[in-house]
DNA sequence: TTTGAAAATGAACATTTGTTGAAAGGGGGA
DNA sequence: TCCCCCTTTCAACAAATGTTCATTTTCAAA
């Protein structure tokens, strides 16, 4: 028994060899090898199955490669795209945004129209994409607040037509809401919305330094608290759980923000985020389904594959 | 022109993944990367010529042939490898030098150094060798004459520093051999040369087809005379008898090659031969103990071993 | 020994791949 | 500009490969 299965190791190292190394057909293996064509055929599979035999790809992007394919498959996403690892101090926020400009415009039609969401790495892309695109881009806010959709780069090229809700993100109250989302204004901000091309949401994680809670959306006690009912990271300010199942709380009721049913309907939804702090808001964005694109960086992207493998 | 060239090579590295990792089929690439199928199918030969693909074949200590195993146990080797036996008119040299090739490969660390021997095998290996790596491989010449080690590849990715004897591999007399020997040039080589990792080396035969005698180093006659005086092949021009002593002789003298004792002296020197006619040639090699791992083909190993049985 | 389930096999077919020769570009040099 | 030579492309075919399903074999438990 432990002969036989050694002679059929030995069959498939010689298969395997013949075949990939040699460039000899199936059928003349079989013959030579006193074996069906068949067998070899059977054999050449266990061999690919067993890793016996190994293709590589002689390439630095490989590994990126392999990864992106692997949340491809793993999270059912459209296209993922890994930014290579910062090399000397140089932001991995800002490599990301700008390898997520430079997907966008690639990708972009002349002249229309895409969501973003609020955030600092949107933010960052909305500059960079519209420094880059000739014709100017027509960018739809998918929140309240206007802050972080503002330019604040000195280029003197902004090619970009900002749509902006006319609202701020987080309202006293449920009837201010409700007032505000009556409002022509707002209206017509929301509708644009469901005409885009694409869309870009940040997603935040659940630390200190979130943009949400450095300028001065959320107390540091709401965010406290929010973690404790197991929130790991928020998209447009909704906060949601490992799994990606929404967080409730008072706050979702004051937001002024498209809701997590809408986005996750949208047709080509680019997530984007960077740093091994946002590994669990990723992974519960995925899991949520909210995503159809991904774009991070290596590290985070790994984290977030060996977590789930851990799993 | 540079960029097209670039796009080029991305355009074969995406095909080579698409159709070698992820098993998608060639009309599919095709329509995917929006090009003819015809035209991935040329991209794929390209991708294997060029070694941006790349076979391993994984030699589980597992199921070690019974042969390897034969050989490092009475040789005492760090390890042996057996290519199979060739089929129907492929090259045995070729498919030799091609598994030393993989075989270094895959135990080079990235940015490390060799040292090679002179040789048409050794030749071989190192355009493989330099075609599959994508860091380049640093290569040290153990002897005197170029054109060996010179690529004679149609790659364009040749990825090999070469740090080459400045000198012939035969001089007129001694005199003139101590003069080259003083060059700072080629102490520098020399120098190199102790810090490599591996040693590559040919083990060459006493036979016509022997790349010293066709290449013109040597003359009929002074081979004749070698093989009268008990040679029965050589590494690095040094004739060895069948037990692998030295064979005295005026060439030794004129050479400019690594001696014999500082071979030996080496820690891991593969020595790579292919065809039963080397047979008598890597017997001695063995014997003489300055091998530390064995590349061969099969009918050659089994002849080896034949005649260590019936002595 | 019988029997049933799982695995290995083989034939035939469908799909995929490689190769051919003819036609269509596409630069340099005169 | 034309012409020639070279490369690329395409269609169609031939070859190789992968898959399916019915059949046989194997092996273990009854």
């Amino acid at each position: 028994m432990d002969k036989e299965h050694d002679y059929e190791e030995k069959l498939l190292i010689k298969v395997a060899w013949y075949y990939y190394i040699e460039n000899i057909t199936q059928q003349e293996i079989g013959e030579y090898l006193g074996i069906s064509r068949l067998r070899v055929n059977r054999l050449l599979d266990k061999a690919r199955k067993n890793g016996i035999i190994h293709f590589s790809v002689r390439d630095g992007n490989s590994s990126r490669m392999q990864i992106e394919r692997d949340l491809i498959r793993r999270f059912h996403l459209k296209d993922a795209f890994i930014v290579p690892p910062a090399v000397n101090g140089i932001d991995i926020n800002e490599s990301v945004a700008q390898a997520a400009a430079m997907y966008i415009h690639d990708r972009l039609d002349k002249s229309s129209c895409i969501n973003m969401g609020y955030g600092d790495t949107p933010g960052r892309i909305l500059n960079h994409l519209a420094n880059m695109s000739e014709s100017p881009v027509n960018v739809v806010s998918l929140t309240g607040g206007v802050s972080c959709y503002l330019p604040n780069t000195q280029s003197s090229i902004f090619n970009a037509r900002l749509h902006l809700t006319p609202a701020p993100l987080l309202m006293k109250d449920a009837q201010m809401v409700s007032a505000i989302e009556e409002e022509p204004g707002v209206q017509q901000i929301r509708n644009m919305a469901t005409l885009a091309q694409m869309t870009i949401i940040g997603i935040g994680s659940m630390d200190e330094n979130a943009t949400i809670l450095t300028n001065g959306t959320l107390s540091y006690n709401d965010f406290l608290l929010l973690s404790m009912k197991g929130a790991v990271g928020d998209m447009l300010c909704h906060f949601i759980d490992k799994d990606g199942r929404p967080v409730p709380s008072d706050i979702e009721g004051r937001l002024i923000s498209t809701s997590l049913e809408t986005l996750k309907s949208l047709d080509n939804t680019i997530g984007v985020a960077a740093g091994i702090a946002k590994t669990k808001a990723i992974l519960g964005a995925l899991r949520g389904g909210y995503l159809d694109i991904l774009i991070t960086d290596e590290a985070t992207a790994s984290n977030i594959l060996e977590i789930c493998d851990s799993e």
